[in-house]
Parts: structure tokens; C-alpha cells; sequence
RNA sequence: GGGGAAUUAGCUCAGUUGGUCAGAGCACCUGCCUUGCACGCAGGGGGUCAAGGGUUCGACUCCCUUAUUCUCCA
């Protein structure tokens, strides 16, 4: 045992006045000590302590966060990875927010659920199996941490005839050599809960779980804990789960024995944390009672005093922790995929604090600082990233809040919409199209039309939900066939960084079905083609052998292995091919990534230390590149880096790659190792002149070939970040060529020698004071056309009757001059047509008062005349107009009009 | 990836089965009043109603396409 040297008896001691202390609940141990002390006790035991893999999951379609410690081991389980040690542990920050034990909704109502959670676990790689995984979990609990053996209980699988598995008879008889009275305190669990399985195919196998008894003396005398054991009691709990990874389980649903068998363990460290410091509850511990705290100092809530206020307070703590280490591991709240589950997250603290706390300013933001404190001992990460992601939150939580400002005036109307029809219940359609459209959220709808003595159509609701939920389902179903080998050997050599053809040979393959799309997959035993990775898009190109073709579309990297995605499979899959990788992309892309190199180096270099990556995109045709920043580049700035870019590119520094370095050389050689990136234990290490990068993608020799760096866009992208585009070489030169093309064409339109910015200027002077003028004149003209026709007037059946033909295309006008006359005199018909491009138009206008007193009606006149021009109208009483394809007819409907005021 | 919504003045937004309807507040400009924490009063400039098609006598309003943004689901 590993113990701290300086202190040589603080940990027996401890451990002796943990047991002591135990039925007291008084026990104190930080649960950063608790943490050490388990690294500390598998490390004596032979494993090597490895670090938190990123919670936020990059090139992994199938998960998008670590949901378990053994995530990062997935390819050593399926074969694609030598593991480094057989024996492992760590400490890994995992995010579940869906799934069979955990859904959001219910976060924070119990006390022992939580989103973002921390897993210790130990593994054995083909080495150790169930008799020492039992022991030194055993061990650990009960002689190192003191806890009691009369509290705990350990189950085991009991069998299942279809997999044809037997009863766990092994991890029985080793749990029976633990506890002193067996019969009791083991106990049988079904492929419910003691079946570990990967996903529905792969690696699988027995499970054995260790749970506590937290509950008073008289409440065990009353009730024996082995009768609550996964019943779902808050006190009676699963806290560590062994797993005996020893099947394959094939997409035929048959289990194959694995040849390597494998321990994978995992122990919820907030619950540990509860059980040791003798807690009720996760959130009584250190962990969560310093944000909790915090929290009530902000809103004056305090933890303990309403049911109400408590459940806000978890859950606000809770999703505290969860978006801010997503935002650190690079992950910014957004509108899809992974994002949309933080801002989900997020959003859902914010309107906890707003509907139990009555908080309507963002304040979730102010907790980052208590957490980074904390938890920024284990994960440094929170502490160097603390004031972004401070800064990302507050940006969140006022966009949501103004999100649910909308929504309320949205939900006000509704409400007097229902009042006014004697109604008092609002349906499910509507609540869902405002939490649909908007993201307005449906239990706040439900408060405030409580509050007015109104409710929600929730059935109908439902449905609506049931209704979208089926239509995105029926739309992802992915069908994953089985891997057919056939030849077996394990993983794909990369030979593309020397050269871009190869000869190959199909080492498995397999079907994919995509929105009924088929995909055929290939793995090779070597491979030129890049698969898509750190941001690099993946090649493509084209595979052939004696009698085929076939083009290889993208290349993609899943569990370590590189996947080729082909148009078709080849007839013949055993022959050797020659693989060939689209040479002009390749070499497009290179430039590109290289040139994203340049331009990290360059922001450093000019805008200061405090820029760092924060994601790229490299493809053929342009580069992203995104980047930590508190401002908007100026236009200085951007003219800057791009200019040292250049300088670096004609300055044609050869690129230097350094292959299996480790991180601690490539460190001191003055990479920047990116948080929130997963790293091999050796690292590549690509230079280009003072640029240096922990970099596994393709690049240019010498950066000369880049020809020239074009920067197309500087913009943000969220609270703190911004983004880079650029364009290389030729896209480069057309990039140019097509924005001076457009200076050229408009200094000829121009007919301009000199500044074409003043003569555009004085053109858009010039234009402005036309208009006016044209304005002028046009009112002018209508007042003589409007003078003439009045002087034509002739009265019939006591009603002034103007009407005429004019030469007019603009129809505003002509509604200009009948307004006018409407204004200016009662007792008025008018009546005017024009011809306009051979097509005819009339109009008729009626005073208000012959409408008011004699019913005359211009919509009546418009329709009673249009049939002369061949056409049809419409409008109001007072003005109407028509049109129509013959324009002869129009004198004709002028008299028609004038008979029509005789008789009426 | 799939649904829905939005885009109107520099900003925040109104705009009622398609017809004097292109508006408000803030900001800006001019003048007056005189300074007290968003001073007040009077007047004024500013909009291709996101872009492009279509339907119609007539489109900010209806339909289609595109772009951008928001939102929900996976």
C-alpha cells in the first residue's frame, strides 16, 4: 500500500476513527482525499492511474458523451488496441441524460441522480479476473474506507437459459470467502441487472454490484436490506458494479466466448462520497455543498427549508457541473447534436432558479468561480477555463431568458384569447407549438395558466410530442451489420503520411443502412487513406484490382479503425487492390491544414497567449479555424495576421514531424496540448518554423506550396470564441481574382479613373436627390392632370363625375391623384383608366359621404365596368381598381360608368 | 439528419380572411426652452417590408425556392 510518507500513521488512523465514527454519521473525509486514497489503493495493487478522457465524445457517431469510465477502453474491448498496462484505473467525468437509469427530468427530485457524475473504476485488459476484482473491492471498501460489513450486499448473475449462461457460481464462492455469513448477504440478480452489455452487439458479459445499507438501526431491525437491494430505495444503493467482460455477443444475437477476458469496474464517486462521509444524500457531501451554498447566498434560498426550493437548488448545482465541464472539454451550447443537450441542460437550471426561486436574471453564471474551486484540483481544465465558460453561461442563460420573455407575452394573449370565449382550457396543439417553435417550456405554460384558473390539454400535448418524436425516429434508424472477416487481422497500418497509393488487401467489411441508403464499408490491413480526424476531412479516391473499379467516397475513423466507405463492394474481395488517394484533394487539404498552423500561430503571435483552438475544419476547398478571443478583430488585426502568414509561407519553412514523442517531450518542444482533446501516450509532433503542433494530419513539405493565405471571414461564434475562414493557394488566387474582376467591372460601369468609392458616393448622392426631384415632378404632374380632368367634370344625378383616360404606368400615381381628390371634395366620382404595356387598368374612387348617405359603392362601379376591358376588380367602397387585357374597351367602361351613376 | 418559426427604420418591435398602412418607442438631425440623473416642447431625415420567382386588378400579408437566425426532436 502507497501511503503518504510524511504522514506515515494519518491513514490508519484515519481509517480506525472512520469505523469508529461510522454509526455516527459524523465521518469526515474531503472527498478530494477520498479520490487519492483510490488511486493510491489500485495503483499499490499494480495498475497505472490514467487521466479523464474528455467528457464530450469527438469521432464516435454512436455517443456523443462519456457515459462510463470504460468508454475510453472501448477499442482494446473490441480488439482494435493493444492496451499499454493490462491494469488500469482512473477517475473519469462521465454526462448521462438519457437511457434506461437516468432521465433529465428526474435530476435533482431524488437525491442521488445526477447528470454529470464522476466514475471510479479499475480494469483488467486480458490480465486479472473476477476472484482479485472481488477482493481488492472488497478490501477497499471494507478495510481501507471502514465501511461496516453488516451494511452491504453483493449480488451476482443468476443465469439465463436463452444466452445459455450459466449461474455466476465463480464470483459466488469469492464473495463467500468475503462476507462471514454468505447466505445473506449475496444475492441472485437477473440479465436485468447483472448482464452487462456494450450496446446490442460486441462485448458482454456477467455482472457482480456491490450495494450499500445507509439506513438507521430501527429502520434495518424493521426491514432487512437484502429486501431493498434495487428497489429503488434512496438509502439502500448500488455504488461499485464489476463487470466480467468474457462474450461477443453477434448481431444474430448469439454469444461467442471472447478469447481475452476483461474486468471492468465501475463505482459512482458521489455516492462513495455520501457513504463515507455518512450522508443522506449526494448533495449533502463537499462535493455539492459548497455550489449549493453559493446558491443561497445569491437568491437567499437556503438548502433544508422547502421541498421546492431543495429540488431547484440539486438541480441547479447538478447542471452546473455538467455544462460547465462541457464547455471546458470545447463543447459550446448550441442548436444540434451535443450542444443542444448542454443548452437542453443548461436551460432547464435556468428555469428552476426562475419558476422555485423566482430568479429572472441570469445568475448561474456567478457559480462557475466556486466550482473551479472545488473541482479544479482533479480537472484543471475548469480552473484555466473558468471566465469563459463564466462568459458562455451569462451569453446562455440572456438568451434563454429573453426566450421566456417572448414566450410570457405570447402566452398573455392566449390567455385573453380564451377569456374572451369563455374558455379555460388552452390545447395540447397550441402549448406544444409554443414549446415546439419558440422553446417555451410546457410546465411553465401549465404554472401560469394555473395561476389564472386555467389548464393545459396535457393528453393532447403528449401526443403532439409522440407525434414529432416518431417522425425524427423513423428518420435516424441506422441498421449496422456485423463486421465480415476476412482476413483476421487486427487494426489498419496508416502508411498515407509517405505515400498516397498502396497496395491493399480487404481485411473486413460490412453493410451500414441509412435512411434506407446502403453504405458499404471497407477495412484494410494497411491504408494510404486519411480518415476524418482532428478536424481534417477524411480522403477520398479510388480502389481497383485486374477487373475493378470502385471510388471510395469518404474514410472515416470509428474505435480506432480506419473505415472506408465505398460506392459498391468489389465482386471479387480477396484479390490484392491498389489503393489510390484523389492526389489534387489531398493536396488541397494539406495546404489548407497547414495553413491553419500558420494562422493559430500567427493569432498567438499577434493577438496573445490567451488564443487558443477551440476546433477547425479543414476540407479541399477552404479552412475554419476557431479560436478563443474576447473581442472582434479589427480590420488592423486581420490585415496583421494575415500578413505574418504569408511572411511564413514565402518564407518556406520545411515541415519537421517528429513521430513518438511523448506528451511530456512534445510539451517542452512548445506544442499546446488542447483540453478536451484525446491524445495517444504518443504524440506526433508537426513544426513548421516556430509553429509547433500536436498534429496527426496530413501536411504540405515546406509551407512555400501554399502559395498564398486569403482570410474570407472574421466573425463570432459564441460568448468568446470567434471564427476564422480562409481560402490556400488556387482557391486563393480565384478568391482574388473574382473580387477585383467585380473592382474592374464597376470602374468600367463607372467609366471611373479616379476613386471609385467617391464616384459611388456621388452617385448615391445624385440617385437620392432625383428621386426627390422625380417625386416633386410627380405631384406636380398630378395636380395639372388632376386640374384638367376636374375641369372636365360634369354632373350627373347631383354627383360630380370626373373621369378620363391618362398616359401612366406608375399605378401609386394615379392612387395619389384619386386620394387627393377624396380629400379635398365631397360629392366626387372619379374614374380614370390608363394603358400600361398593353395591358388596361382602371380605377374609381367614391367621396366618403356617397358612400356614408348614398350607398354608392366603387367596388359596385369597378365590377358593373371591368367586363369592357376584359378583366376583373375589386377593393374597397371608396377606391377600387380592375384590370384587363384590352385596352380599347376603356372609353367604353368610362360611359359605362357614368351610366350606372344615372341610374342609382 | 427531420419538423416548425422568424427576417419590417441604426436598435427593440407593432402591423387585424390580400385593398390610404408602411408604423411606435429609443437613437439621430434642426430649432426652441434651459441645464439635475432616461430633461421638456416643436419639426425633420431614415425602410427594395431578407433575396428571387409565382398567384392576383392589387402582395409586408398567400404559394414556391434560396439565405440567415431561432426552436423542438433524433
Amino acid at each position: 500500500m502507497v501511503i503518504d510518507k510524511s504522514k506515515p500513521n494519518k491513514l490508519i488512523l484515519q481509517t480506525k476513527i472512520q469505523v469508529y465514527l461510522h454509526n455516527t454519521m459524523v465521518i469526515k473525509m474531503k472527498a478530494q482525499e477520498l479520490r487519492q486514497l483510490f488511486f493510491e489503493f489500485f495503483r499499490s495493487k499494480g495498475h497505472n492511474i490514467v487521466s479523464s478522457a474528455p467528457m464530450v465524445v469527438k469521432n464516435d457517431p454512436t455517443l456523443m458523451f462519456t457515459n462510463a469510465g470504460m468508454n475510453q477502453f472501448k477499442d482494446i474491448f473490441l480488439g482494435n488496441r493493444q492496451p499499454l498496462n493490462k491494469r488500469v484505473a482512473n477517475s473519469q467525468k462521465c454526462l448521462r441524460v438519457s437511457g434506461k437509469h437516468n432521465d433529465l427530468e428526474e435530476v435533482g427530485h431524488d437525491t442521488y441522480h445526477h447528470t454529470m457524475f464522476e466514475m471510479l473504476g479499475n480494469w483488467s485488459f486480458g490480465d486479472y479476473f473476477k476472484k482479485e476484482a472481488i477482493e481488492w473491492g472488497w478490501e477497499f471498501l471494507v478495510k481501507r474506507l471502514g465501511i461496516p460489513e453488516d451494511r452491504l450486499y453483493a449480488t451476482i448473475f443468476e443465469g439465463n437459459k436463452e444466452d445459455n449462461v450459466p449461474r455466476d457460481n465463480e464470483a459466488y464462492s469469492y464473495w463467500g470467502k468475503c462476507f462471514s455469513n454468505p447466505e445473506e448477504r449475496i444475492l441472485e440478480g437477473s440479465k436485468k441487472d447483472n448482464f452487462w452489455e456494450m450496446g446490442e452487439t460486441g462485448p458482454c458479459g456477467p455482472c457482480s454490484e456491490i450495494h450499500v445499507d445507509m439506513r438507521d438501526d430501527k429502520e434495518r431491525k424493521k426491514i432487512s436490506g437484502k429486501e431493498l437491494v434495487n428497489k429503488g430505495h434512496p438509502h439502500v444503493i448500488e455504488i461499485w458494479n464489476l463487470v466480467f467482460i468474457q462474450y461477443n455477443r453477434r448481431s444474430d444475437g448469439v454469444l461467442e466466448q471472447l478469447p481475452l477476458k476483461h474486468v471492468d469496474t465501475g463505482m459512482g464517486f458521489e455516492r462513495l462520497c455520501m457513504v463515507v462521509q455518512g450522508k443522506k444524500s449526494n448533495y449533502d457531501t463537499d462535493i455539492f455543498q459548497s455550489v449549493i451554498k453559493e446558491i443561497s447566498a445569491i437568491t437567499g434560498k437556503a438548502y433544508g427549508v422547502n421541498e421546492k426550493w431543495d429540488i431547484a437548488l440539486r438541480v441547479i448545482a447538478d447542471h452546473l457541473r455538467a455544462v460547465s465541464f462541457s464547455i471546458a472539454d470545447g463543447q459550446l451550447p448550441s442548436n444540434n447534436k451535443a450542444g443542444y443537450v448542454i443548452r437542453r441542460i443548461l436551460r432547464r437550471a435556468v428555469r428552476y432558479g426562475y419558476n422555485c426561486l423566482g430568479i429572472e436574471e441570469p445568475f448561474i453564471y456567478k457559480l462557475v468561480p466556486v466550482l473551479a474551486r472545488t473541482m479544479g484540483n482533479q480537472y484543471p481544465e475548469l480552473q484555466t477555463g473558468k471566465e469563459q465558460i463564466a462568459k458562455i453561461v451569462f451569453a446562455e442563460e440572456t438568451a434563454f431568458l429573453k426566450t421566456l420573455g417572448k414566450g410570457l407575452k405570447m402566452i398573455e394573449r392566449m390567455i385573453t384569447d380564451l377569456r374572451k370565449e369563455h374558455k379555460n382550457v388552452l390545447a395540447g396543439k397550441v402549448a406544444f407549438e409554443m414549446y415546439d417553435t419558440f422553446g417555451f417550456p410546457v410546465d411553465l405554460t401549465q404554472l401560469i395558466l394555473k395561476e389564472n384558473d386555467m389548464h393545459l390539454d396535457f393528453n393532447g400535448f403528449e401526443d403532439e410530442m409522440k407525434n414529432q418524436k416518431d417522425r425524427s425516429r423513423d428518420d435516424a434508424t441506422v441498421e449496422t451489420g456485423d463486421w465480415s472477416v476476412i482476413k483476421d487481422i487486427e487494426g489498419t497500418e496508416f502508411t498515407g503520411y509517405e505515400k498516397t497509393e498502396d497496395e491493399v488487401l480487404i481485411t473486413k467489411y460490412r453493410n451500414v443502412k441509412v435512411k434506407g441508403k446502403m453504405s458499404c464499408q471497407l477495412v484494410f490491413n494497411k491504408t494510404p487513406f486519411y480518415a476524418e480526424s482532428g478536424g481534417q476531412t477524411g480522403d477520398t479516391g479510388q480502389i481497383t484490382s485486374e477487373n475493378e473499379k470502385i471510388a471510395i467516397t469518404d474514410t472515416i475513423k470509428e474505435n480506432n479503425l480506419i473505415i472506408h466507405i465505398a460506392k459498391k463492394f468489389p465482386s471479387d474481395l480477396s484479390v490484392v487492390f491498389s489503393a489510390k488517394v484523389d492526389l489534387e484533394k489531398r493536396i488541397m487539404t494539406a495546404n489548407n491544414h497547414s495553413a491553419t498552423h500558420l494562422i493559430h500561430f500567427a493569432l498567438r503571435s499577434i493577438l496573445g497567449k490567451h488564443v487558443e483552438q477551440k476546433g477547425s475544419l479543414v476540407t479541399p476547398d477552404r479552412l475554419r479555424f476557431d479560436f478563443s478571443h474576447f473581442s472582434k478583430l479589427s480590420k488592423e488585426e486581420l490585415s496583421k495576421v494575415e500578413a505574418l502568414v504569408n511572411r511564413m509561407v514565402r518564407e518556406n519553412h520545411s515541415a519537421k514531424v517528429t513521430i513518438g514523442v511523448s506528451m511530456e517531450k512534445a510539451l517542452s518542444m512548445g506544442a499546446m496540448a488542447l483540453f478536451g482533446e484525446k491524445y495517444g501516450d504518443m504524440v506526433r509532433v508537426v513544426e513548421f518554423g516556430k509553429s509547433v503542433e500536436l498534429c496527426g494530419g496530413t501536411h504540405v513539405d515546406a509551407t512555400g506550396s501554399i502559395g498564398i493565405v486569403k482570410i474570407v471571414s472574421e466573425g463570432a461564434i459564441a460568448a468568446g470564441i470567434r471564427r476564422i475562414e480562409a481560402v490556400t493557394a488556387s482557391k486563393a488566387e480565384e478568391y482574388i481574382n473574382e473580387k477585383l474582376n467585380t473592382v474592374d467591372e464597376t470602374a468600367s460601369l463607372l467609366k471611373s479613373t479616379g476613386s471609385i468609392k467617391e464616384s459611388v458616393e456621388k452617385l448615391i448622392a445624385e440617385n437620392s436627390s432625383m428621386k426627390k426631384t422625380i417625386e416633386k415632378f410627380q405631384a406636380q404632374s398630378a395636380t395639372i392632370m388632376l386640374k384638367d380632368l376636374v375641369e372636365k367634370a360634369v354632373i350627373i344625378n347631383n354627383i360630380r363625375f370626373v373621369s378620363g383616360q391618362l398616359e401612366t404606368d406608375s399605378s401609386d400615381l394615379l392612387k395619389n391623384i384619386a386620394n387627393h381628390i377624396r380629400n379635398s371634395s365631397d360629392n366626387t366620382v372619379l374614374v380614370i383608366g390608363s394603358e400600361t404595356r398593353g395591358k388596361a387598368n382602371i380605377l374609381v374612387m367614391v367621396s366618403e359621404n356617397l358612400v356614408r348617405e348614398r350607398n354608392i359603392n366603387a367596388t359596385t362601379i369597378i365590377k358593373e365596368i371591368a367586363g369592357e376591358i376584359n378583366g376583373s376588380g375589386g377593393g374597397q367602397p371608396f377606391l377600387a381598381t380592375a384590370g384587363g387585357k384590352n385596352p380599347a374597351g376603356i372609353p367604353r367602361a368610362l360611359a359605362k360608368a357614368a351610366d350606372f351613376l344615372q341610374k342609382s
